[in-house]
DNA sequence: CTCGAAACTGAAACGTGTTTCATTTGGAAG
DNA sequence: CTTCCAAATGAAACACGTTTCAGTTTCGAG
């Protein structure tokens, strides 16, 4: 942690940082809550106590609760691409490596069920105010498989997609979705979420296939 | 309409189909709030007071909101399956038998947006309690997709189907869900609905592809 | 330092999903 | 016809997302 001056402890601080500060404690504290019970247990006057802000601006910069938890699923989907950066999935085939990603995408929902049904579920919502961010995150995915399939990470600015390679990661990143959706509600298990999407890339990229 | 008294209007009708008839007017009425105004619409008092019964007789019946839309998603899927049956997606060969497929239940979920929207939203949530329920709703979406790819509708209670077949229709329908939950947010359109759709069908199916 | 604008606060109020419960109703059994 | 029970009723109460607003703080400009 920085300190701007030298006498105060921890108020005034720089100007702009400041309430981007305020935001990440709002997203940490909605974090935790939806770690610890789920969508439910997003309460926003305790997620606005916890992050020690009033309810005014907890709402001036966030316009619903589900804009919150997209905004938590953009911060995770992040630090998940930054992850997969380090540690691209491994195999010797596209397709070996795409089912790579997705074991490894699946297990890190896994770890916070509760976090990851409630963002699902703000994502899933609809709400036409969200688009953005939620075409957003699909970006990130569509990225992190398009770079599992060629084996190399994509950059956010690469402009190098082809249309194949654009088709095939929207269809696989909404088969995903479709399938955590449906994990969500208790209609699929980690291991059945993991076949399935072994199944639908072997299907699409055909189980022979050597190399991109 | 029957009357099974001579001199009662309209009550005192069997005990049973009495119950039946409620839930119906129930369902009945949260189609139209629905429609009118989408998911914030089907204010439950609201839908109470249209189906002329009080709150507690709604919960009796459905234990939440969503479980209200997720009925009427139930039944206005049924209805489409009827339709399907009757007049089934045509075309030369399978591929463009399902592109058809999806062009109509597109077309179907287009007439009513803030219906289709709300049912999404309903569908989507990942309510463990709803998982059943959304499971026979995917199962449905699979039998029309499996018999479009056939030429010929497969009944409920049909045990032929193979495993590729299954994996077909799952695929498929997860992909047009996910493209409608996109579609509910205003990610997609109606032709952008129907040239992904179009696009997928290819990529799994093979364009060239004749005859199952 | 002073001023004004913008952001924040604290608290109340509102709407709606959900629950509860005392009372009434309808119809089946005796 | 009387009795009894499950279902339905009506209304109130509660929880929580969302809005509102008057007063306060913060910060940059002059």
């Amino acid at each position: 942690m920085f300190q701007s001056s030298a006498m105060t402890a921890d108020t005034s601080d720089p100007p702009e940082q400041k309430i981007e500060e305020r935001a990440r404690r709002i997203i940490e504290s909605t974090i935790e809550l939806a770690e610890e019970g789920g969508f439910e247990a997003v309460r926003l006057r305790e997620v606005a106590a916890r992050a020690e802000v009033a309810m005014g601006t907890l709402y001036r910069r966030f316009h619903s609760k589900e804009d919150l938890l997209v905004a938590a699923l953009e911060q995770e989907t992040r630090g998940m691409e930054e992850r997969v950066r380090r540690r691209p999935p491994k195999g010797a085939t596209a397709s070996e490596r795409a089912v790579s990603f997705f074991v490894i995408a699946t297990r890190g929902m896994m770890r916070r069920p509760n976090l990851s049904r409630a963002m699902l579920r703000a994502a899933a919502a609809g709400e036409p105010a969200l688009a953005r961010k939620v075409g957003l995150f699909h970006d990130m995915m569509r990225r992190m498989i398009v770079g599992a399939l060629r084996g190399q990470p994509v950059l956010p600015g690469d402009e190098t997609m082809s249309d194949r390679e654009r088709l095939l990661g929207d269809v696989l990143n909404q088969i995903w979705f479709a399938v955590m959706v449906g994990w969500s509600g208790g209609l699929e298990t980690q291991s059945s979420i993991n076949e399935r999407m072994r199944a639908s890339v072997e299907l699409i990229l055909g189980e022979t296939m050597r190399e991109a």
